[in-house]
DNA sequence: AACTCATGCAACCGCGGGCTC
DNA sequence: TGAGCCCGCGGTTGCATGAGT
């Protein structure tokens, strides 16, 4: 069908945003409340369209944001969430209050994408790239990966157990990626299990994680990354965000 | 000091979903 | 039921900045 532009693209300013008209978007929403963006450029007195003013108040003026890069647990957080979810980064965002979906997206593609491929991770999937290399490249043949180098193997076993835990535990539905053959009815658990409670993952996720077998990885070199701080942020996450973050970085 | 390249982030674009009429 | 509209999402782009040569 067709579609109008979302605003009339003749007299519409583009670009980073002065803080002038910053100041006249964020007095304009304190005091009307978030409504109808496509009137909201015209009725705060700002050459921008609504999508753009939607754009920067939920990505930059909203003040419950958080600034600053993302602690060491929150992209614990995102890397699982995403393991789940995949490229859903608004719902990975609605599981850290203060970070937009642009924010993780960028960290995504910055940070953790790199992190993950220096470990050997394909991001994608979250599954040890030798692994999938090894799958690949011999056909469908199941034996394929009863003959993995010993850390590969390890990586394996731990992978089939975790996803064993997970698929007889209702409390922590299985990844949707790494259950991706198992068909919708198990992404359908995953979501409903996931957004049927909003309260934000951050404080309670790691003691079921699926991406848990990271742990067993040290064969990649994970100390390097800091992930062997793994075990301590399960049980206080929240608490050690600061310290660890300095290890991290 | 000047240039090039890499990196990170803010912003844009196009599409799909949901709602209304 | 389908057209029209708006909102929100995810992918992509462009620019500013820093590091390396």
């Amino acid at each position: 069908m067709g579609r109008q532009p979302c605003c009339d693209k003749v007299g519409v300013k583009k670009g980073p945003w002065t803080s002038e008209e910053d100041k006249k978007l964020m007095n304009f929403i304190m005091s009307n409340g978030q409504c109808c963006w496509r009137t909201v450029p015209k009725l705060a007195g700002l050459k921008r369209c609504g999508k753009s003013c939607r754009l920067r108040w939920t990505n930059y003026l909203r003040p419950d944001l958080k600034r600053g890069l993302l602690t060491h647990s929150e992209e614990q957080l995102v890397i699982d969430l995403h393991a789940r979810l995949g490229n859903r980064w608004s719902k990975i965002a609605s599981r850290l209050p203060g970070r937009t979906d642009n924010e993780i997206k960028n960290h995504w593609n910055t940070h953790i994408k790199k992190k993950l491929l220096k470990m050997g991770i394909d991001p994608v999937t979250h599954e040890p790239l030798a692994k999938q290399q090894l799958v690949s490249s011999s056909s469908s043949s199941s034996e394929s990966a009863e003959q993995l180098p010993e850390p590969q193997q390890q990586l394996k076993e731990s992978v089939v157990n975790n996803n064993e835990q997970e698929n007889s535990s209702s409390s922590s539905p299985p990844t949707e990626n790494s259950c991706s053959a198992s068909g919708d009815g198990d992404e359908s658990l995953i979501l409903n299990s996931l957004w049927l409670d909003d309260t934000p993952l951050i404080d309670a996720l790691w003691d079921t994680t699926p991406t848990s077998w990271l742990l067993d990885c040290q064969d990649f070199g994970i100390h390097d990354f800091g992930f062997n701080c793994f075990n301590e942020t399960q049980s206080n996450a929240p608490q050690t965000l600061e310290t660890e973050e300095t290890k991290w970085h």
